[in-house]
DNA sequence: TCCTTCTGCAACGTTTGGTTGCAGATGACG
DNA sequence: CGTCATCTGCAACCAAACGTTGCAGAAGGA
């Protein structure tokens, strides 16, 4: 019984480089990839790349400002990427706990 | 205030297939690159790639049988990985809840 | 012994994450 | 208005990762 999964949008918070960018998004509230690429050890190009896999499993939007290009997170969306997080963690935490269980029942039949 | 994570452990995880494959070696017990190739849609030599991968990280450790090489999950290091994904969703969660709660308090100042 | 099967190794192709270099567009400022 | 700085996108290129096919070696079963 495997849990369901989004694979895109999973990969898409697999990646250490887009974590940090969505963390420095969430932190100040927007970002371009200039601003980003400051913060970050790649260089803007690396993050315009990362925007457009964020920007089309709809984690972040897009708004264009004049010259700049303003990416926000969307919040709706995170939260479904951080539900299927905990949903594979709750999984694997439940199999990891039964087959503890099992152990110790066994450990118990041994020791009589 | 970010999370420390171990990005290859985070790696190891974020991918589709060895995330599947660590599911059936859950659900079986052991398994075989050949075995868990049965039941994925990629070669066998793609899921051997795959167990050195996880091999590397220690979510999985080798047993010598005969002319096979049986895999087992590390508990403990699942067990880890499944704590970074906890942690992560959670450092998201709360940054998403103060972000709502804001949102409400201007929303508040506005109506009246 | 012979055949099946499980394994590892090597070569190869495609996608992905990263780089550099360059040209276009827009804002700021004399 | 002209110039310059800056933000952007596009293209070429490179390395690593994921996947494939093909082949050879080792171990168990008839």
């Amino acid at each position: 019984m495997s849990v369901a999964v989004d694979d895109d949008l999973w990969s898409a918070i697999g990646d250490p480089t887009r974590r940090r960018m969505l963390d420095l998004l969430l932190a100040d509230g927007a970002g371009t990839a200039t601003t980003l690429s400051d913060s970050l050890p790649v260089t803007r190009q690396a993050v315009a790349k990362h925007l457009v896999v964020l920007d089309r499993v709809g984690l972040v939007h897009v708004t264009p400002a004049g010259r700049e290009r303003r990416y926000r997170v969307d919040e709706a969306q995170l939260a479904r990427a951080v539900a299927q997080l905990a949903d594979v963690g709750a999984a694997w935490d439940a199999r990891l706990q039964r087959i503890k269980r099992i152990a110790e029942a066994i450990e118990r039949s041994q020791k009589r």
